[in-house]
DNA sequence: CATGTTTCCTGACAGC
DNA sequence: TGCTGTCAGGAAACAT
């Protein structure tokens, strides 16, 4: 499932092969629930368009759109020469089994196939996902500077700057930023590092790795972990994290980036779906337990 | 507000 | 072989 890392390692290869690229057409599936703005705002916001950027925020590709007003709009009533290119972004959120390709228009198109964006080169963008839990939506951020009450940002975090994502970095957070977030917090550990609002980007294989490298168990209280714990758990996740982005991500399921390529960190797990297994700094069989919901591996004499 | 529980989906896999 | 039942899990909706 992509968690940072491999959202990461899929927007740098997305980005590598198709910025400076304009969008010609859209083809959106029947399908409704991989889209969370509507499909005329989709078509609308992509046609048409420039892709400057594609990166990552949170679990979030951001793809960064600009258009010229001249060319597609109307007219502009007010200064007729210079008028700001439009600007927006499309978000894609591929869920448990979402994938974002860059493919040839020859290349036969998979089942669950929910979105083609056709490229000025001829190639295309497809959005493919079995299981239906990603999801695509659009923002224009030209439009956002005008309604100022009403709709805000919702925790989603979209600013006038652009989507920012719903909570703090893992790998920007300073230390003292990282301990306020679990300040106070009876939770599990475990369960506030799932939560989005929090760190965004981790899921539950890097919970898993990262509680195992900070040697702290994932029934602990957020808010009562010592302060020293928490730098731990800060640095532990940020290095399994990077260590992950370096090797590609994690090939569990069906996971693959732009080109179709698996990553290699899942050879790196010290805990995740290793139950039953001997630890590999003691022996000791790694146990599993169910926490909010989730699948949780740990380790049960290196873990306090 | 904080926290826990249910729901959405399909593919994979166990068991018969 | 092929059917049925179970399960996984991100995030939002819903319940407590």
């Amino acid at each position: 499932m992509p968690e940072l890392p491999e959202v990461e390692t899929i927007a740098n290869g997305v980005d590598a092969r198709v910025r400076g690229r304009s969008i010609v057409s859209v083809w959106l599936g029947s399908k409704p629930e991989p889209f969370r703005s509507t499909p005329a705002e989709l078509v609308k916001a992509l046609t048409g368009s420039k892709i400057e950027h594609v990166r990552r925020v949170g679990k979030h590709i951001v793809v960064d759109l600009t258009r010229d007003s001249a060319a597609t709009r109307r007219r502009s009533t007010a200064a007729a020469g210079k008028s700001k290119p439009w600007r927006g972004q499309w978000l894609v959120h591929l869920g448990m089994t979402g994938r974002l390709l860059v493919c040839q228009p020859d290349e036969p198109v998979p089942k669950h196939t929910h979105a083609i964006l056709q490229l000025d080169d001829a190639r295309e963008v497809r959005f493919v996902d079995p299981r239906r839990f990603g999801r695509l939506s659009v923002l224009d951020l030209s439009a956002e500077a005008a309604p100022k009450t009403g709709k805000r940002e919702k925790g989603t975090g979209s600013t006038d700057k652009g989507f920012v994502g719903p909570g703090q970095e893992p790998l920007d957070i300073p230390v003292d930023a990282f301990r306020a977030l679990f300040r106070g917090r009876r939770t599990p550990i475990k369960s506030a590092l799932l939560n989005q609002k929090l760190l965004h980007g981790v899921g539950n294989i890097y919970a898993d790795e990262s509680l195992f490298h900070a040697g702290i168990r994932p029934l602990r209280q957020a808010g009562r972990l010592k302060a020293e714990e928490l730098a731990v758990l800060r640095s532990a996740i940020q290095s399994v994290l990077r260590e992950a982005i370096t090797l590609g991500g994690s090939s569990v399921s069906d996971y693959v980036d732009a080109s179709g390529e698996k990553g290699f960190f899942q050879l790196e797990h010290k805990v995740y779906l290793r139950t039953g297994e001997p630890c590999l700094v003691c022996g000791t069989p790694i146990r599993r337990i169910l926490v909010a919901g989730r699948g949780t591996h740990f380790c049960p004499h290196c873990q306090h």
